[in-house]
DNA sequence: AACTGCTGTTAAGATAGTGTTAAGAAATGA
DNA sequence: TCATTTCTTAACACTATCTTAACAGCAGTT
């Protein structure tokens, strides 16, 4: 079972990488490294991490056109480090959706309270998170799930879908957005690897599956999850 | 309506507070200060502002406390506002909670963007719309209409058709318009589908759908919603 | 009374959307 | 390396939905 948090740095410095993946990894977390704008970009979509270390400062494309990009289909957390000091910087980042600011040079405590500050806004990792409806309940924080007391094992995607669902509870999400979000923007039309993993959800969380009690279906739009009952 | 943000300044500092507040409120913020720590919790908890930016350095009780008072019953957004640079201050008030940091000196619009950011965090500052009247409630955000508090389903077609309707309550919207919107400007002049179509909703939200209460035809015109009760 | 124009209702076939299964590919872990 | 799990794709069955057509009802008019 993985209960890792996946961190995708984006920075072209190879001395600052190390230095911030041999910190980030000594506390339990697990690090990706994109050298490019480009590399980031795509791993994003492949690898979907909880956080995004954006350096603003790139070899390729300029950081905010990443930024700009993975906004235009995600919204995974994004923490920019930047060694730029000027208020201009700061505003357009945080305006094209940034999540956080930091400015070199910073200490690994102060990022690393950052990166879970960012985690408590994105509603998933905060600690003590509950999904709770009839038997069913997700702790976020732990990534673990039980149905009727005992524990359900999801795949990375499966969990992936259903607690985006949950965080989302009594809403609709449609097809788009979910695939968006967990396949990335690089989808075909084709909903079809999404409804088989709604499938294997089911059967592994609902006691009939033909008459769904956690994850509805709204026909030509999306899936809407049961409203939680924890709050 | 009022749609002004709410900002409460905790800060004891007059020099600083009307600093801020002249470049918040001249942006369209209300902004209500707070010259002590325990000024501050209670007008948090009379006023319940959208975001409150916090000073550590308070004469009377130290900021971090004021922090936990507050974390230990609300989740407003607050934004630290700090002297302290040093990397412990700056962890153990996220830790504590707080939304960001921003070390003085800090320029209006790096705050205001800061401000931004923290809005769109906490998603409670928007409420979604609702049509209500008598017995009838349909809830935009969540695509969900209920009838005497239980679940109506409506397919595709019916919900866009009926929320056409709901979102323009009280006025009559012509067949010509509806079926533009919903089907197309590429109809023939046959509204037979339309008028299924309201039959069928007739059918799930009406008591006796031959005499309609929310839904009005206009003969030879087009159809009517009651209005929306609930502004 | 019969006709006309309009609307509501019902039913059935056509269509599109969804669920399920299984098999091979890819990734993971020992 | 091999064994196991997980992911993806394709085929197919099934269901819900959409559309069309036929007809009933209800004014108002001739």
């Amino acid at each position: 079972m993985n209960t890792k948090i996946n961190i995708l740095l984006i920075e072209d410095d190879k001395s600052i990488c190390s230095y911030i993946t041999a910190s980030l990894s000594g506390n339990g977390y697990r690090v990706i490294t994109a050298l490019s704008g480009k590399e980031g970009v795509s791993l994003a979509a492949s690898f979907c991490p909880d956080v995004i270390l954006l350096d603003l400062g790139l070899p390729d494309i300029d950081g905010c056109d990443v930024l700009r990009q993975l906004r235009s289909w995600s919204s995974i957390s994004v923490i920019v480090i930047s060694a730029r000091v000027e208020e201009q910087d700061k505003v357009m980042a945080l305006d094209l959706g940034a999540d956080d600011y930091i400015t070199k040079p910073f200490g690994p405590a102060e990022l690393m309270a950052r990166i879970r500050t960012s985690l408590r806004h994105s509603h998933s990792a905060m600690p003590g998170r509950v999904y709770r409806a009839a038997g069913l309940e997700i702790y976020f924080d732990k990534r673990m799930i039980y149905m009727e007391g005992s524990e359900v094992h999801l795949t990375q995607i499966e969990y992936q879908l259903l607690s985006l669902l949950a965080e989302n509870s009594g809403r609709v999400l449609t097809y788009k957005f979910i695939m968006n979000t967990i396949w990335g923007p690089y989808t075909d039309g084709n909903n079809q690897i999404l409804r088989v993993n709604m499938a294997n959800i089911r059967r592994k969380i609902e006691k009939n599956p033909a008459q769904p009690q956690y994850v509805f279906t709204e026909i030509g739009i999306g899936y809407r999850m049961r409203e939680n009952e924890s709050v």
